[in-house]
DNA sequence: AGATATATGGATGTCAATATCCATTATTGT
DNA sequence: ACAATAATGGATATTGACATCCATATATCT
């Protein structure tokens, strides 16, 4: 239902809100989050293509959120790296659902759309409140 | 979201569900969902083991649903094929969330919860109702 | 009984997601 | 300038989902 690859994504976004300040390199994000450091790197790569992160080289470089962590969604990182695809249009080529859905990919669609809205209404910061 | 297998196995389940009179072959239904012939009969075998049809061999054998249409719904083709696993315990093993599950994961596994509760309010009987 | 139609089962192939590894590039600090 | 650190990029496994194919078992009809 979330790939692998958007699981991880979003406990490396996780793991950098937790420490806001201080860039964290890759390798101890991986350490972290027990996301195999190598497939890490390329999820971060993609992380931020999407600018979601910032990344720095060198001595004292790593990653960062690129935007304060109330401004990221659990649906951004999931889009970024394994997007949630809706159903514009019925996958056996029915010509009656051209424009109308079967009611079937409707239902489907219907909960893509709600799990859609769902991620899109919690903010990283929802995930580190400390109570 | 829905695996290539679970949205075959309930495209071949609304087709049987259109013609309730009747025993499909599995080449019928093949057919008229554009489902691979060869890949649908180990799907069809998934839903025979679990009882949300009937088969029956020879000579004017086929499919059968296994329950009047209302008292299928599309959690039980899904559970059938390809389960929605609900998330029990925190990936990490982080011992904080052995019984509470971690923010993050709570958030994915409500998502799941209410998923499951959506497609268990809808039976196949609600996708074929000619209005 | 024999021929035919049909589901079932097992072996195998294909492809994309997942994962690993090493070389390269950029940045920092001395 | 040099050495060390860290991200980036590319090549290459590994694995599981998806798919194909053929042989086998079972039921029906004549």
């Amino acid at each position: 239902m979330i790939s692998q690859t958007a699981e991880y994504a979003l406990r490396a976004m996780v793991c950098l809100t937790e420490e806001p300040e201080l860039a964290m390199t890759g390798a101890q994000v991986a350490q972290k989050t027990q996301v195999p450091p190598g497939y890490l790197h390329k999820i971060m790569k993609q992380l931020v293509q999407s600018e979601l992160l910032t990344s720095q080289r060198g001595p004292s470089g790593g990653f960062r959120l690129a935007r304060p962590c109330d401004e990221i969604t659990l649906f951004d990182v999931i889009q970024a790296v394994d997007p949630i695809k809706r159903i514009t249009r019925c996958p056996l080529n029915n010509p009656e659902h051209c424009t109308h859905l079967c009611p079937l990919h409707q239902k489907i669609d219907d909960a893509l759309a709600h799990i859609s809205e769902s991620f899109q209404s919690v903010s990283l910061q929802d995930l580190v409140q400390k109570v």
